[in-house]
RNA sequence: GUGGGUGUAGCUCAGCGGCAGAGCACCGGGCUGUGGACCCGGGUGUCGAGGGUUCGAACCCCUUCACUCACCCCA
C-alpha cells in the first residue's frame, strides 16, 4: 500500500531546520520587544474579498496564486497568502486607532499561495510580519529596516543588500503612470504578452519581468523616482538620512516596484546572492491609503515581512548546545529499577539525562551515549547498586569516578 | 501554468539488457563491565508506480506520480 505524503510545497519541518528557525525567531523577538512591538495573532483563513481589496484584484496574488474555495456555508474564504491585510482587519475590528497614537505589531505564522515550489519557495511558508500604524514620518519606515538589520547582525549573516526606492504618493503615482504607458506605447512591439498585457492593467509591473526583450524596452523608460512630487521626494530622502544615522548600507535601486498594489512612498528588499533565484528574505513598505481603503480612518501604515525559510538558508553556524548532557547506563534488574528515581531528579532539577531503551549490552549503552554527544556516562551496574556507588565517566577523556547512589544529591554533585 | 534535471538500502550514490551493489549509518562480535580509533561478520531493498518490448528489464519504450532547479511570481 502507498504512504500518504504531504500535498505538493507542504513540508514538514524539523531537525536542524526547525532549530534554524527558533533561533531566528529569538533574535528577532529580542529587538520586537526592545522597540515596543506588539504580537498578535490572526486567523490564517480570511473572507476571498479582505484579500482582494488589500492586495490588488490584478496582481498575480489574487489572479492565480490564492488558495481559495467555498465553505460548507457558501461563503468564499482563502487562506491567508500574506499578513498585512488580516493585521489591518484586526487593527481596525479592534478600533485599535482610538486607544494608540501609534500601533506597533508583529504575528509569526505560515501563509500560503498555490505557486510551483522551487527553492526557497513553497506553497505553505512561514514570514514573521511586522507593521507600524500611524506614523507617518519615515523615521517608522528607517527603524523597521534598521531593526531587520539588527536581527541579521545577530544572526550572523552579512552577505545581503539592502535595496531601497520609492513608488510615491498617489498623485505623483498618476503622473507617472501617464507618462509610463505613453512611452510603453511606442516600444509595445517589442514586450512579452504578459508585458503587454500589463500595460493597461497595471503598468508598474513590467519593471519586474525578467524577459530579455522587456529589459531592453525599459531601459530608457521614465522610473517612477523622477516624478516624485516635492513631498515625497522629501520623505524619501529622510529615510535614506535616518538609515544613514542608523549605519545602515543600502543600494538606492530606482526600478525597484513591489508586487502588492497597496504600497506607497518608500519600498524596500533585503537580498542575498546566497538564495538561488528566490532572493529577496525579507521586503516591505509603506502603505498610507491601505487602511483608509479598507475602510478606516485615514492612517499611515508601513511594515515588512521576513521569509524564515529564506533566511533560515542564511543562518550558517548553530550555537552549540551550552548545557552538559549526561547519560545513565544501566545493567541487570537492581540498577534498571533506579532509572526512574534518577531520572526524576536529574529533570527536576533541569539537568538532561539521556538513556537507551532497552538497556542492551553496556558497550552498546555507551556507544549510544557517544552518539546523543553526552558528556558524562553515569554507569550503574547491580554491582555499584549493592556498594551504594554509580560511576561517572567523562566521555571526553575517559577517566571515571565514584559517586554515591543518592538520587536526591546527584544532580548537583554531578554538576562538580 | 511552462520547461530542464533526478527518483536504486535509513542517508549519499554507482550500476544503464544477463545473480541487486559501494561508502556512511545501523546491529552483533573481537573486549561475556566501558564509547570515539581499529579488525571481523551481518544487506536491512515492492530499483517511485502502472503498462509495453524482450528468452531475460533497475537499465529500452509509453503513461503516471513525486522531488528538484529555472521561467512566472514573490518572503
Amino acid at each position: 500500500m502507498e504512504h500518504l505524503t504531504a500535498l505538493r510545497g507542504f513540508r514538514d519541518i524539523y531537525g536542524e531546520e526547525i532549530e534554524r528557525f527558533t533561533l531566528i525567531e529569538r533574535a528577532a523577538r529580542a529587538y520586537f520587544q526592545l522597540l515596543g512591538y506588539k504580537e498578535i495573532e490572526i486567523p490564517v483563513l480570511e473572507k476571498t474579498e479582505l484579500f482582494k481589496r488589500s492586495i490588488g484584484d490584478t496582481t498575480d496574488i489574487v489572479e492565480k496564486e490564492m488558495f481559495t474555495f467555498t465553505d460548507r456555508s457558501g461563503d468564499s474564504v482563502t487562506l491567508r497568502p500574506e499578513a498585512t491585510a488580516g493585521i489591518v482587519r484586526a487593527y481596525l475590528q479592534a478600533s485599535l486607532y482610538a486607544k494608540e497614537r501609534a500601533s506597533r505589531l508583529f504575528t509569526v505564522g505560515p501563509m500560503f499561495r498555490h505557486e510551483r515550489p522551487q527553492k526557497g519557495r513553497f506553497r505553505q511558508f512561514y514570514q514573521m510580519d511586522v507593521e507600524v500604524f500611524g506614523i507617518a514620518d519615515p523615521m517608522a519606515d528607517a527603524e523597521l529596516i534598521w531593526m531587520v538589520f539588527l536581527i541579521l547582525g545577530r544572526l550572523g549573516v552579512t552577505n545581503y543588500t539592502v535595496e531601497i526606492n520609492s513608488v510615491g504618493c498617489r498623485g505623483c503615482r498618476d503622473e507617472f503612470r501617464k507618462a509610463l504607458v505613453r512611452f510603453l506605447e511606442s516600444k509595445k512591439e517589442g514586450l512579452c504578452t504578459d508585458c503587454a498585457g500589463r500595460l493597461d492593467r497595471n503598468p508598474l509591473r513590467i519593471f519586474d519581468c525578467k524577459n530579455a526583450a522587456c529589459f531592453d524596452a525599459i531601459t530608457d523608460a521614465p522610473v517612477i523616482f523622477d516624478y516624485l512630487c516635492d513631498e515625497c521626494r522629501k520623505h524619501f530622502d529622510d529615510c535614506l538620512g535616518r538609515l544613514g544615522a542608523f549605519h545602515v548600507p543600502y543600494v538606492v535601486n530606482k526600478r525597484l516596484v513591489r508586487g502588492l498594489d497597496y504600497y506607497t512612498r518608500t519600498v524596500f528588499e533585503f537580498t542575498s546572492p546566497d538564495l538561488g533565484a528566490q532572493k529577496a528574505f525579507a521586503a516591505g513598505g509603506r502603505y498610507d491609503n491601505l487602511v483608509e481603503e479598507m475602510g478606516g480612518p485615514s492612517i499611515p501604515g508601513t511594515g515588512l515581512a521576513i521569509g524564515m525559510e529564506r533566511l533560515a538558508l542564511l543562518v550558517r553556524e548553530l550555537p552549540p548546545g551550552q548545557t552538559p548532557l549526561y547519560f545513565l547506563a544501566r545493567v541487570g534488574e537492581e540498577a534498571e529499577a533506579w532509572l526512574i528515581p534518577l531520572l526524576d531528579a536529574f529533570v527536576s532539577s533541569g539537568m538532561p539525562l539521556a538513556y537507551a531503551q532497552p538497556a542492551r549490552s553496556l558497550k552498546s549503552q555507551l556507544k549510544y551515549a557517544n552518539s546523543l554527544g553526552a558528556d558524562y556516562a553515569l554507569i550503574l551496574a547491580d554491582e555499584e547498586v549493592s556498594k551504594g556507588i554509580v560511576l561517572m565517566r567523562d566521555m571526553k577523556d575517559g577517566t571515571q569516578k565514584e559517586l554515591p547512589l543518592d538520587p536526591a544529591g546527584l544532580p548537583r554533585l554531578v554538576k562538580g
